[in-house]
DNA sequence: GTTTATTACTACTTTAAGGTAGTAATAAAC
DNA sequence: GTTTATTACTACCTTAAAGTAGTAATAAAC
């Protein structure tokens, strides 16, 4: 009951990006958030052809927000990487429930889940970590 | 944001046998949940070893419940096949997060997370599925 | 006590997520 | 225009979950 490594690396390394609000290269990002080099690289392409993130090449590149941080969700980055969340699975398995009947989870199941869904599009990148020195972010590990 | 499949099939299980309430053996379980025959006797090995279930070997044998319906909890469940829900691990990784600081999702996350667990809790077998004719349980697949 | 029908055990195979390696494309610096 | 530092692309490797196969242990039926 928890995200992919993919989506947690995703969301953590938009959440640094904007916090340092300048150009990240893949090497420095990869150090800072202690994730492989050449997974986080394939990640970034993702995020990039998504829409969430602008690359520049060579030199002095590296990547950047794509948008104001405010207008990126927590859900649109797990959308980003695939992690299918907004679906109407049955807690018990593969394919919608309600098409043959319910389990006695079942609505306490999708309610929950709905909350989750809330919680991923209410939050976006902008109010994602503390600004003040009482609560530090935990993107770095 | 889902269970294991081998949980789901352990809740399916664990729920027809309590449905049908008599000795039943893997083999019209198997075709009954749809579930592959060697790798449900796999886990109904499981639920025998943690209590859940009591197996009888040889001719007529099979598995029934070990104990009364309501005495068996969602969470046992998830429990026996070492589903491990009840930790507090950051929505955002490996480790827990209040050691170094928290993300702006830790209190969000751990709320609704704690809200799973409880149905997990509360919910048992006995009143797992539906008795009346009008809700068919969605167990069978 | 032999046959038959069952679970238990051990080992292997498949699949998908996570991770690694090497090279091509690109663009700034000089 | 050559060098250097970066991302993008393609292909492969590793690991754990899911699934498969064969045989041993067991117990009722006859």
């Amino acid at each position: 009951m928890k995200l992919n490594v993919t989506s947690q690396y995703a969301i953590r390394v938009i959440g640094l990006i904007s916090e340092l609000n300048r150009i990240c290269n893949a090497k420095e990002l990869s150090l800072q958030l202690n994730i492989p080099y050449k997974y986080l690289t394939k990640i970034m392409n993702e995020l990039v052809k998504a829409g969430l993130i602008l690359s520049t090449r060579g030199r002095e590149g590296g990547y950047t927000l794509a948008k104001e941080p405010s207008k990126i969700r927590i859900l649109d980055v797990l959308d980003a990487v695939h992690e299918n969340i907004e679906n109407n699975e049955c807690i018990l398995g593969i394919g919608v429930c309600c098409e043959n009947g319910q389990c006695a989870l079942h609505d306490s199941w999708i309610e929950r889940k709905q909350s989750l869904i809330k919680m991923f599009k209410e939050q976006t990148v902008e109010n994602f970590y503390y600004k003040d020195n009482e609560k530090k972010t935990c993107l770095k590990r």
